[in-house]
DNA sequence: GGCATTTTTTACTTTCGAGTAACATAGTTT
DNA sequence: AAACTATGTTACTCGAAAGTAAAAAATGCC
């Protein structure tokens, strides 16, 4: 029914370690699987559970209850991003290049399980402290697009009408790959992230290319 | 608690038309609110009925159970979307043009209840029979936006190196508009959509306006 | 007014899944 | 080996919300 099974450090024998940390993260990861599946109220903790060849109190051995859990996986979705802002950030760069760059890896964090938690399920799901907290990762994330958009503006690398706007319609477009289904193929993956980014950058309208070189906006 | 009611033809006092259309409606655009705001799963009948002046059991009489209260909502949505494929099809106009007021009715449709419904509430909350039905139309109007794009192609005014992909991105770049929190103030509304659309239209990269007219893509 | 039909309510059953208490077992320490 | 700690399980409670049965009220018709 499931599909490939998140790895489980429970062994139906009895050679288990205990490493709590270990086990800790496989329950986060089986739970943003199914989390991302399904959806929050769908998904219930005995499937969970079942998928790690374990009973439900368990789960609560490592984590408060389930919204702790939900939570765990969008922090953890979110801080996968945001992490990856840092890295080589050459002055050379223009904007443009730093936002697709940006963009693509953005775009391949929602093709894990933890991307998709953060990207399709709402932060209503979650109390209101959380959702705060939640909020605020995502209020920096498109602090830091924005922050994009306009350098590349200043260096005259993007065009854009209103940062604030643009990076809303950027990161949304992105999410709604959260949606796409996808093939096991991780080619063909790669191929609709990057048409998806062409698209953003140069627009549905044909650009004229005879004064351009060819290869506009190589990574 | 709940932001301006949906119109009830239920008033307390014993003025009521026995109109049961009209009443069927009205539940309908009542769960549509609720299930746009909070989702399908914490919807709560009882809600949708405390908003109604009505108690459950009366949504009962209108509707067979709560997913076939979904399913026409979604169902709603999406073809209030189809029908406005129609319309002035000069042959006049380029595919982009095409396109692109396609694209304004498609954004204008997420700012209500039942476009929030079809766009944000994922079809795996139905059962695979009424499931089905709704792929199927989604389907088509993924379609008919594959064939705008490939029509612009045609005839020069759309760039792309893959309509499949390229109708995915659009679709799902408005589905996004469905999160925005949206203000009152309807002129904001539609600077955005005219915001997002000129995006996706003309693209990131900053073009070269010397030689086309200032108003490149107008309605 | 009396009778049938439609509409709505009151009061209930049912189901599902989150969360818990109390016990069980393995490994570790002394 | 006894006692302690870490980890799990069995078997339960509990609440929320879907859904239903049957009575009750409103409406229309003669």
């Amino acid at each position: 029914m499931r599909g490939k099974t998140v790895s489980s450090p429970w062994q139906k024998a009895p050679e288990r370690k205990q490493q709590r940390a270990l086990k800790r993260e496989a329950v986060l990861a089986a739970a943003a699987r199914i989390f991302s599946e399904v959806g929050y109220h769908r998904a219930s903790l005995d499937e969970v559970a079942r998928v790690l060849n374990v009973t439900k109190p368990t789960l609560y051995y490592y984590f408060k209850n389930k919204e702790a859990l939900l939570f765990a996986c969008i922090e953890h979705g979110l801080e996968m991003l945001g992490g990856s802002v840092e890295g080589p950030h050459t002055a050379a760069e223009s904007g443009l290049q730093r936002l697709m760059s940006y963009l693509r890896r953005y775009a391949r964090l929602i093709e894990t399980d933890f991307g998709r938690c953060a990207v399709r399920i709402s932060d209503k799901e979650l109390s209101e402290p959380s959702s705060k907290k939640i909020r605020r990762i995502k209020a920096d994330i498109d602090r830091e697009l924005r922050q994009m958009v306009v350098d590349g503006m200043a260096d005259g690398s993007i065009a854009s009408a209103n940062p604030q706007i643009t990076a809303f319609a950027l990161a949304g477009a992105l999410n709604s790959l959260g949606h796409w289904r996808h093939r096991e193929d991780q080619t063909v993956t790669d191929k609709i992230i990057d048409e998806y980014i062409s698209l953003l950058v140069d627009g549905l309208a044909p650009r004229d290319h005879a004064k351009a070189k060819p290869d506009r906006h190589t990574r």
